[in-house]
DNA sequence: GCCTCCTTAATGCACTTGCATATATATTGA
DNA sequence: TCAATATATATGCAAGTGCATTAAGGAGGC
């Protein structure tokens, strides 16, 4: 395996950077624009209306996200602060606590999915054919699985 | 042309942002274990390093990379403290300045490269074939350029 | 010349992030 | 049982970032 890598590699990377940077711009403006929060609000509260039974454990949010502990901890504090999760004791785990979407989150969820929605289809859905789009995401697959 | 992406675009914008987020920190930490600085200040060199002529201004460094303006005015607060580049006044227009890369600068960008390279092919390289990666590449840059 | 508008770059302030560490509870193993 | 270790979460502090604005000079019209 070479220890270099190709100008292809380099290219591909460069690119990575750049289309990552202005995909998510594109979004993160979108939505503060029409007077949401960032979408890292989106993508906690959508991983809690996953779990419909009463809440996760930020822990458990924390392995899906893309995000360290700390900066959990605190984007909770200021989601909470905001009203849009609560969070409880654990029963069973005296160190944890349990992070519950209140009925305001639920509704920023719902409303803030249009706004994203259309915006990652500006970004990338008008750009790539289905098909293109598919095999963009199987090669991205491979970058980002961590096996 | 729809205005909902299909789950096929929202997959590719999904794993764009991981895939992205793993090999940029991949590569950071690899710079910041070795001892160097962030990536971002090995981009303004490698500017640099492209206009042998005698710098280059900042208006023009943006133009090229993913930063703000007030980014770019702090970044260079940082590396002329570090003795990287240094800034002068611009003899063709009063309001501006030239970025010069130092000796320092010139050496920094050679001692980087090694430890840069080595991670984007552990990110990348070993992940995806030649072919691959060109295919990647092309995708992104639509997703990328801004026609 | 001089007024108006545009471009270049810096900065005050609030907010966010990274790093290291603290605090509290759970778990393991003698 | 109790010490040692591991896990879950929070936080003080320094550094970085975003936003709005400022400062200063250029460019064009009159």
């Amino acid at each position: 395996m070479a220890r270099k890598p190709s100008n292809t590699v380099i290219g591909a990377w460069t690119r990575l950077l750049r289309a990552q940077h202005l995909a998510l711009s594109h979004v993160e403006s979108a939505l503060k624009q029409a007077g949401f929060p960032p979408l890292v609000w989106y993508d906690v509260l959508l991983e809690l209306s996953r779990e419909p039974s009463g809440g996760l454990r930020p822990f458990e949010i924390e392995r899906e996200m893309l995000l360290p502990q700390y900066g959990l901890s605190r984007l909770l504090d200021r989601m909470e602060r905001a009203g849009y999760v609560r969070r409880e004791p654990c029963q069973q785990d005296g160190r944890g606590q349990l992070v519950l979407m209140t009925a305001n989150g639920k509704s920023l969820l719902k409303r803030m999915w249009p706004v994203y929605a259309a915006a990652v289809q500006e970004a990338i859905g008008t750009r790539l054919s289905e098909r293109e789009a598919a095999a963009l995401e199987q090669f991205l697959r491979k970058i980002a699985d961590r096996a």
